[in-house]
DNA sequence: GATGATTTGTACGTATGTATA
DNA sequence: ATATACATACGTACAAATCAT
């Protein structure tokens, strides 16, 4: 592996766990150092993010952790629900029985986390639930657009997002509804159950204080970046 | 302008116009001779069209231009027609006064390069259509996306699109048809009839010669190279 | 399969542009 | 407004990996 692809992946990882906040700045010297390298590859790191909308890069002013205006989430999110309802319009269509089974697996394995209320099991699972159901729409392109606007969001999705039992709960159910319509090949219903679930999710998110939202900077304006290329 | 930005606007443009065609590799040292730059710009701005999708890069072994897989533009194409038919629904609901007029005083204008058979003129006026309904939409994420793989598919139109004057005739009938839906606020109609609209596109294209498509080439096998990220 | 030629990856130094005093 | 400091952009040199022979 190059230099410039760990620095990428790192990075990366850093901005999706929350380690690294969205409007912060990445100084290329600094990230040369913290990561013994010299900043060639530090620099083809930043590109590649920023050509990714996970990063902004201005000329000669350096580059910074996107953060998108209220209005620009707004979009992301509403976009999310249409790839995600796409997703499993697609899944419904096209799973194969494997993909089902392995998919009514999960579900039931995060039916117990719901039980014991291991919120950061249910969490993790998820992840994979969603992704195990954009590889079942089997369209490469569906899952690779749907993956990158997942990605994008997931630092504006707060820390512990499902805080609330009742929440687990309902995802859970939100869930059931969209696999019974799947394995049923009801695709109609597929897309109508997972853009509700996602709608759901966008509503609590909202309902959530905002610690990093750009609506919440009071004095200070970090000047709005966009995520766009 | 940096160096960097400059070599990228011009490669992109030689994809998008088909000067440089998919498959086809992207010398490093032959692009900075090329652009009188030192190798460090180009680099840079091949690394970005990389995570735009544009350009394939495996470390040590260069970059080509993208030459996706049948499979995979079938993909693309099926998702660009769920895009598109998004656009002209969420236009339908958010189109202002103004954007209508506009979108009219186009599409008349295309009439006319109907009736006098101008087939450049109506592709370029066509680009602009299309964009003109992205940005109806009112979702600045959506409106991305949509151009993003409008661009990543560019390569793969043939070159005279238009090439019948049947085909004129046919594509500006359907644009009646979206705009009838959208000036009615009949945002489901409006989605269909530019879903089906995307789809004759396909269709016409999946029935012309292939000069690049990777199943045309017969002997050789131009080691297929996905364009996802 | 080993070796040389070629190309990519990385380091470092200098130039240029931006921000602050 | 000018100058100074600082970070980024670019060029050059070298190291490492790939491929052609």
């Amino acid at each position: 592996m190059t230099r410039a692809e760990t620095i990428r992946l790192a990075l990366t990882d850093q901005i999706l766990s929350g380690r690294r906040l969205p409007g912060s700045a990445l100084d290329e010297n600094e990230l040369a150092r913290s990561y013994g390298a010299s900043r060639t590859p530090v620099r083809e790191a930043l590109r590649q993010l920023a050509a990714s909308g996970l990063v902004v890069h201005r000329p000669h002013r350096g580059a910074v952790i996107a953060l998108p205006s209220d209005q620009m989430l707004g979009d992301m999110f509403q976009i999310m629900t249409e790839l995600e309802g796409l997703c499993a319009e697609y899944a419904a269509r096209s799973m194969t029985l494997a993909q089902r089974d392995d998919l009514v697996a999960i579900h039931t394995q995060m039916a117990s986390m719901v039980s014991s209320g291991d919120r950061a099991a249910y969490a993790s699972a998820n992840e994979v639930f969603h992704t195990r159901l954009y590889e079942g729409g089997h369209n490469a392109y569906l899952a690779e657009l749907t993956l990158q606007t997942r990605q994008r969001l997931q630092p504006f999705r707060r820390a512990q997002f499902f805080s609330s039992l009742g929440r687990l709960v309902a995802s859970h159910q939100e869930h059931e509804a969209v696999i019974q319509a799947i394995l049923r090949g009801d695709h109609v219903k597929a897309r109508l159950a997972m853009m509700q679930h996602i709608v759901t999710v966008r509503d609590v998110y909202l309902s959530m204080p905002a610690p990093i939202s750009s609506s919440a900077a009071s004095g200070n304006k970090p000047e709005q970046v966009a995520g766009g290329r």
